[in-house]
DNA sequence: TGGCTTTTTGACAAATTGTCAATTTTGACA
DNA sequence: TGTCAAAATTGACAATTTGTCAAAAAGCCA
């Protein structure tokens, strides 16, 4: 328990290395391209050690998407304090959700890919907890706004409708927009060009559809976006930065695991 | 060139057969518990022979993925039959996404799986082009309703839009709905019941949003709704018997390849 | 230094992939 | 019916990769 860790370090230095390196294998090759055989060839270590760290390359992946999860979660969380206005929180998230794709395009990346695949089966119950519940959160923060809009009167829910349901909207417009503009070939051919501001605008006109107030305005929320977007972007920086691990936060609560001062 | 086939038929037969086979495989294991030599083993051929059909296990999930996009294009062309008004013909087209995701799952799977993996690069040209130009096609179908409702003056587009964007979001809305729904495992534990409600809500407010008239009307809608359901259903069915390949109909056009009368 | 625990190692058995030269089967023609 | 070239089929081969596990090595504490 009062591991201080001299070579505990190693291990967890090493695990990373793991996930560092992993990363641009995935991005270039998928899942497919990833082999614990390589992986241990480059790192130079046998076979066993790297199963030591993941059960196998799944379990990798899981661990990566956790941490994309994570990662958005905050770049959410920052992005609703940037208004206290509720329609333009939605809007706020929605930019980070652009952010998230342009500038963390291998957590996006690997979000979409543990969802289908055959990773969700064999990868560990731990991990895949701490992805559902960052993910939970994210889905609580915009249900966050649109409860405060209908606190306000903004917004009034239609006959048998909830604020699930217009979560669940948002999310298909915008997480579905991005992952068809990242991997339909025949977007492009087709002319939709401008896949962003088609999302923008269309995540409007769903809200606006919905008499949700104030109805939207081209030029005002341009301006908005164009004030907030860079402030989401550099968080997202200073966001890949912070977060390397999954486990990080996680063991916060129960705080030994984190010592004070180390070495 | 007049090969009316003996044998050739046997060829065109297994073919088929190595697909049937490889559906419930992927169903239920993902691309990964497909492997080109169990599938040898069970038909009792040598793997050689399998592969002599398609190059690798990528190509057979692509030959089902075109299946699956003729089959949706079929559904596609025969909703937008069902009225002449532009917002129903939509309508309509979006009832029929439901039904595909409902009557054709395997298809619904397959065509999500094709898109990410690493099944795209290896697959072979042929097939790909008979797949996007179907998914073009259906892109198109959905164009042409927004068409006449511009024609009809129902519609009138933003500054700045396009008929495309309006195809893009209501994809997204559906078709991103329709993957959630089918894989996010914390979409159930958020309360997000009944996507498929939601998803037709959210449509209808996003046209509402855009102005399109006539404007949504919960009761007629949902009468509509219950008229033709049961007719898309059952076309959807006959559908399914109808294309068993991904070729048939593309080869039709040079019409030498399917003898009158075969033995 | 000894002795106990933790970590690392790499050989092993099992699957799978894609290739290709040798063999078998077809089918057309005499 | 017999012949033979073309077409189809076969299965062994070399390569990868996976996950396991007993033995070896390294780490740690007194």
């Amino acid at each position: 328990m009062k591991t201080p860790t001299p070579k505990q370090l190693e291990i967890r230095t090493r695990e990373q290395r793991i996930l560092s390196l992993a990363v641009p294998i995935i991005r270039e090759g998928g899942l497919t391209a990833l082999s614990m055989d390589s992986i241990a060839r480059e790192m130079r270590y046998a076979r066993g050690t790297i199963y030591n760290h993941f059960p196998n390359k799944e379990d990798i992946a899981l661990s990566l998407a956790a941490r994309a999860v994570r990662r958005r979660l905050m770049l959410f969380e920052y992005s609703a304090t940037l208004s206290t206005q509720p329609r333009e929180r939605i809007a706020a998230i929605g930019i980070a959700c652009e952010v998230y794709a342009d500038r963390m395009p291998d957590d996006f990346q690997i979000e979409q890919m543990v969802r289908h695949d055959t990773i969700w089966p064999k990868s560990s119950t731990g991990r895949r907890d701490v992805l559902l519940k960052c993910e939970g959160q994210c889905i609580l923060q915009v249900g966050f706004s649109i409860q405060a809009a209908i606190e306000t009167g903004d917004l009034v829910l239609p006959r048998g409708g909830s604020v699930e349901d217009i979560v669940f909207g948002l999310w298909s417009l915008v997480y579905g927009g991005l992952v068809l503009e990242a991997t339909s070939p025949s977007l492009a051919s087709s002319g939709i060009m401008q896949a962003r501001v088609a999302i923008r605008r269309n995540c409007n006109a769903m809200l606006d559809g919905l008499g949700w107030q104030p109805l939207y305005d081209a030029s005002k929320y341009s301006r908005y976006v164009r004030r907030i977007r860079p402030k989401i972007a550099s968080k997202a920086d200073e966001i890949v930065i912070e977060i390397q691990s999954d486990q990080e936060l996680i063991t916060t609560e129960n705080d030994e695991s984190y010592p004070a001062s180390g070495q």
